[in-house]
DNA sequence: ACTCGTAATGAAAAAGATTCTCATCTCAAT
DNA sequence: ATTGAGATGAGAATCTTTTTCATTACGAGT
């Protein structure tokens, strides 16, 4: 369970560390900004300060646990891992977000990366467009 | 010559975005963030207001004499459009910016795109990764 | 279960990035 | 040269994220 993530990546099993992990693992929505975190546990009833927030979606981040995005718009998103990689297709009108994996994609990466000398540690694509609701204007 | 990019972008001929044009015309560095256009002016004997800064680059952006791009660090950069379209390679290490273009790639994220309903309008591709100076560690 | 030291938290301040306001100035058309 | 719309600069405001520090809570050891 979840206080077992927790302690395997080195970190104390606190209250506001489970209400954050059991929220990323419940919400409906799987790539969330730290504010809205935030919101969504003050919305279940859980006051935990908005710094405590980044505190531990920065560690989550660091231990393995979330992926953290930097799609447009200003802010940092995350999301909980759940195993296997993906990409990111975001709609730019109604910001509704699909997830994607290519293996041709991801193959031509790496060996892009090898051409030029580099060892590929990560990558982040994402593909803007308009969503079929959306493709009219 | 810059003045007349800038007239067909629709904007007045002033000093600030003559400036700033040409120095993301001969900036050694293509990667620059708002801050590092309003110092290398500065550097240059240039003193445009910060926010002036932003506005022009946001104005470049809009009439796509330059595009922004949200690598990791919290501030945007950006870089002067030369006609070809091409993604980034970053040094987590060192920070060094190379960058490339695959077609395979190119193409596949288009058709990608398509699969689920939607029009691509842009993306943003980077690897991180170490270059070959810093592999080791 | 109780104690205790350390790590974690909350609130507020601080820092960093970007945008906005508004009085003043400048371009470009006449 | 005149003039008016649009642009600029300085600073305030806003937004996101980090830091500070006094207080609190975990959990190892008893
Ligand atoms: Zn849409
Ligand atoms: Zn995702
Ligand atoms: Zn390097
Ligand atoms: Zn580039």
């Amino acid at each position: 369970m979840d206080n077992q993530e927790i302690r395997n990546a080195g970190l104390k099993v606190t209250l506001p560390r489970v209400k954050i992990l059991e929220l990323l693992e419940n919400s409906t929505q799987r790539h969330v900004s730290a504010e809205d975190v935030y919101k969504l546990l003050l919305d279940r009833g859980e006051e935990i300060g908005l710094a405590t927030v980044y505190r531990v979606l920065t560690q989550f981040e660091a231990a393995g646990l979330v992926t953290r995005h930097n799609f447009e718009g200003g802010h940092a998103v995350f999301e909980l891992d759940r195993g296997e990689h993906h990409d990111h297709i975001v709609c730019v009108v109604c910001g509704k977000v699909e997830e994607f994996m290519d293996a041709t994609i991801e193959q031509r990466q790496r060996e892009v990366a090898n051409e030029r000398g580099f060892e590929m540690a990560d990558h982040s694509l994402i593909i803007y467009g308009r969503c079929n609701e959306h493709k009219d204007n």
